[in-house]
DNA sequence: GCCATCCTACTACCGCGGTAGTACTACTGG
DNA sequence: CCAGTAGTACTACCGCGGTAGTAGGATGGC
């Protein structure tokens, strides 16, 4: 069960750096997140992991007298439990809304259009091989 | 200059009641949120209006002497700006990510992705109308 | 051995969503 | 006229994301 991994933008920037690299430091994310713009005092990313731990996101490692942490939860796991989070919010839960919505409001090019399209009927045959024979009302 | 009308999940319900009837008073609010299961003690739903009229989200007209709250904001914006809110921090503001994600991790039937399919064309018709010379299959 | 430095722990705040009780006011029915 | 009621205002919390300073412990250089 995907408990609820909701993480606010700075939790996130960590994960990020964490999903990336594989593990970091403190130092270490502090200093990508500075690179990506995203500067942070030190003790601010630290506390920030230390809540992250309790809550259960991430995990540590004593390395020499380091702290070096790695993400528990997978970048996917997270994505799906926040887009379907907003997804029932917003539109009860209905993922063609959401697709329809970004269609009609989120104005997408004719090249992502045709990404798009593509996209769409590899999963339609993904759907069909899936699909043999399942029954269904 | 959509100006991030994040809502939280009572908030948005309350947007929900203020949009679906047009305006409410706060008793019709709560009772409506009951109704629909989402039960709350009346005045967590009048601090609530207040808190929402003070970020500019609702408004009020006082009728008798009751107030009478209307929606300030439509609920498309709402609906555009926490979606590329979240595409933002999930996928660096890739929609297409987006529906990538959507259609390999958040499983979808077989019917949905008809419907998709059909979206997608549609979607695709228009934007060859704005755009001449679109590559079509 | 001692001091500067590195690193984590602890503490403290802010803002905001959410929750709701209590106080106060204005109206209304008997 | 007075009590009950309807309705809002005020106040107070909680949890959590975020922000960061300061304290304290370990370590490494001199």
């Amino acid at each position: 069960m995907d408990s609820k991994h909701h993480l606010g933008r700075l939790q996130h920037a960590i994960m990020r750096v964490l999903w990336d690299e594989g593990e970091g430091a403190v130092a270490r994310v502090h200093e990508v997140l500075k690179a990506s713009g995203e500067a942070r005092a030190l003790t601010t990313v630290a506390t920030m992991l230390t809540k992250m731990e309790k809550k259960g996101v991430v995990d540590h490692d004593l390395e020499g007298r380091q702290y070096v942490y790695r993400a528990t939860v997978e970048e996917t796991d997270v994505h799906r439990s926040m887009v379907a989070d907003l997804t029932a919010q917003l539109f009860d839960g209905d993922v063609t809304a959401l697709v329809s919505h970004l269609l009609t409001e989120q104005d997408i090019d004719a090249e992502e259009l045709a990404r798009l399209r593509s996209m769409i009927s590899s999963a339609t045959r993904r759907s069909d091989q899936r699909d043999e024979g399942g029954p269904r009302d």
